[in-house]
DNA sequence: AAGCATTGCATAGCAATGCCATGTAACGTA
DNA sequence: TACGTTACATGGCATTGCTATGCAATGCTT
């Protein structure tokens, strides 16, 4: 093989990509490669073109995202570490609104699709271990507890994202709807409401340097 | 004034959008045009341009969403008719998921902000009335409700429309969440699946001609 | 070590997109 | 009827993503 690909290109336009979009300058072929000394026929050959550079872009967004889960702590209660990953969740997202913008824009395309998988797998294990802990009933389905709390996180935070809800409507929201789906799923309610409100007191998101913006800006 | 306006012209590059759109062919400023007999200025004298193209588009699919979902009819079960609205805004989003996608792609953006707010009131007013007649709590807070189990059902909706999840999964999600907040709110769990099975059982969402596609195609 | 095939990528140009400057014609008002 | 205002058709512009072409760098082969 002739001319070693340089791998360093492909993450740094990667990089790049993810830190215009949270720039909210527009990513375009040109302005991308833009500063790096590439040109724009890099983008082609490690990407195949920009639909191919935007794949790599939410396959990186989910490795973060996934990051930011399996990071998440194991405490002696296990409900509160399911909120917690609720609350992990949501700070990812408020932390970089547009990659999560870009995301699920085109979700279904993906370089890696397990990749994408891997995160809500944290979840699913979180709410099995409640369950063999006790906490859930015995014939609770953890995949579908988990899968319908990311589903109630992905409607609150895609909308919150787009500036459509306040931030501040995230913590009230996810506790409520968290506790009601754990407690449906066997929880006691009290013990239920206890656990995930301390997860949410603790770790309330940080809106960070990218917050949600008005309108439609010029970037993705 | 002189040569007066034309509003058939506005309804009818709208009405042929989300007909593109639904078709999945790409909504491009010169190819909307064509065949209308309009040339592209058309666009820019009422919309202003293609943004307020889409504006008009997202408008009307939230008119359109506001039409079914006060066309269900009020039955003797207040719960059942929660669930019912459910099922109607499923069956619009499925009904032409392309129209859904640019709906909430850039939902901050409307030309009337309470029009698409009026939806949510059906669902809020159904949520009341639940309460009122001794179903909820009488503590519970029926715009909470009402704006968790929109937020769920947009989560839900917003992925099988990107074809990330099989429209097969939206009656089960939908019923466990749906009770799981209603319970939370105060329903009894027996009567309250009850009541919200009968609604999805009755109208399960016609994924009609237009289903979700594997990947982003050419249109929005 | 020399030659060569294969690959990375820089250049330049193409089609298509949204947008707008200009001109023209239609309509209401006087 | 004359006029001023408005709708809109035409043509051209900048920008977008993309690709055909050529060159140079690299590793395999002998």
């Amino acid at each position: 093989m002739p001319r070693t690909a340089d791998p360093d290109v492909r993450r740094r336009l990667v990089e790049r990509a993810a830190q215009m979009l949270a720039a909210r300058e527009p990513v375009t072929l040109r302005s991308l490669v833009e500063g790096t000394g590439a040109s724009t026929m890099a983008v082609y050959t490690h990407f195949g073109g920009m639909p191919g550079l935007w794949r790599a872009v939410r396959q990186e967004g989910f490795t973060r995202l996934h990051t930011r889960l399996a990071a998440v702590p194991r405490t002696a209660d296990p409900v509160h570490d399911v909120a917690a990953l609720g609350v992990a969740y949501a700070a990812n997202a408020l932390a970089s609104p547009a990659l999560y913008r870009a995301m699920f824009d085109a979700v279904a395309e993906l370089e890696d699709p397990a990749g994408a998988d891997r995160g809500l797998a944290v979840l699913v294990g979180a709410v099995a271990r409640a369950r063999e802990e006790g906490r859930l009933a015995a014939d609770a389905d953890p995949i579908g507890v988990a899968t319908r709390s990311w589903l109630a996180g992905h409607g609150l935070l895609s909308l919150v994202v787009q500036g459509v809800l306040p931030a501040d409507v995230v913590p009230g929201h996810s506790v409520e709807t968290t506790v009601a789906l754990l407690t449906a799923a066997g929880d006691d309610p009290a013990a239920c409401r206890a656990s995930v409100a301390r997860a949410w007191r603790a770790g309330v998101p940080d809106p960070g340097t990218d917050g949600p913006r008005g309108a439609g800006g010029p970037g993705l």
